[in-house]
DNA sequence: TCCTTATAGATGCAGGTGCATCTATAATCG
DNA sequence: CGATTATAGATGCACCTGCATCTATAAGGA
């Protein structure tokens, strides 16, 4: 998933048609945001192992449910908000349940449906994750750059994210 | 891994602590950084796959053979190059190995080193995915930037990148 | 030389992820 | 109402990844 840095222009040269065909800066920025995203990444992930802390996607969860009025949320809702994948957040619940971090219960206006709530321990959890994760990303990011280029970098990947 | 857009004011406000908090304009980056790397990763893996190819990691390994004299690395070279992790690109080089892109051979100069050598197929293979990823990287980042955002969300994420 | 330490690469195991599919319930339409 | 179709969520399977560890070879130091 890497892809090096310094190889934008021969991966231009590689073509044999010509169709479609992106700009050298463009295949550079892509190159570029995959690089960063790794490193930022797996930069701030290790920080939270270090904490004996679990990784990124339960904190999503926990968010997301801590941010709600009553803590609960339908899985399908989690799944909107976060992106996750629907049998991949199932699976993730499983886990989360069994660490006592969230709990299941019946949602009776339909029978299909359920609900997850935050526990107690979700909540001191999703603070204590939080304590570091936002040392990590000052340490990762905000040390790296100013808020005028903080913004600029919001926006440009904030276009990158719309739909087309 | 998702993390929400409108998120960042939120988590600003959760933090126990007042040490280490980074600002909410790189709070916003960081997540959008997330969001925009697993959106566009996402649909071009999409297309990628759509057209029968092997997933991205594949392509790094074939670009970095392709693109070097003789058309053979050491392992360790290739790790560095890619970012790949060595027990991993160890065995991400059994299944190209399997599938006729590249073989491997003793390295005689050292016992313990090995060659990894492209084949004419893992050449093909190489310039069949590049025109698909080509495609894809036009349509997911080329049609909604032009070149001066391009180069200036390059320069913003090779920031990101480097060692602090 | 022998002993210790470092390096290249492979592998067992546990856990995570995608994909397809399954079950159960609900909604729609004849 | 009954039959079809859609939706919420779970699960089996294959593959991929991280982590720790293992083997083999090389290098360095007493």
């Amino acid at each position: 998933m890497s892809v090096n840095i310094d190889v934008t222009a021969f991966m231009l040269r590689c073509s044999e048609t010509e169709a479609s065909q992106p700009s050298l800066s463009v295949t550079r920025a892509w190159v570029r945001l995959m690089r960063a995203q790794q490193l930022v990444l797996g930069a701030i992930e290790q920080d939270l192992k270090a904490a004996d802390l679990p990784p990124l996607g339960w904190y999503d969860v926990l968010l997301e449910l801590s941010r709600v009025e009553g803590g609960r949320l339908r899985p399908y809702e989690i799944e909107e908000r976060t992106l996750l994948a629907q049998h991949n957040l199932s699976r993730l619940l499983d886990r989360m349940d069994k660490a006592g971090l969230v709990q299941r219960e019946v949602f009776s206006e339909d029978g299909r449906g359920r609900w997850v709530i935050i526990t107690e321990d979700g909540r001191a959890m999703q603070a204590r994750i939080w304590n570091v994760y936002a040392a990590a990303i000052q340490r990762h990011l905000g040390n790296k750059l100013n808020n005028g280029q903080a913004d600029q970098l919001a926006d440009l990947l904030a276009v990158l994210s719309q739909k087309s």
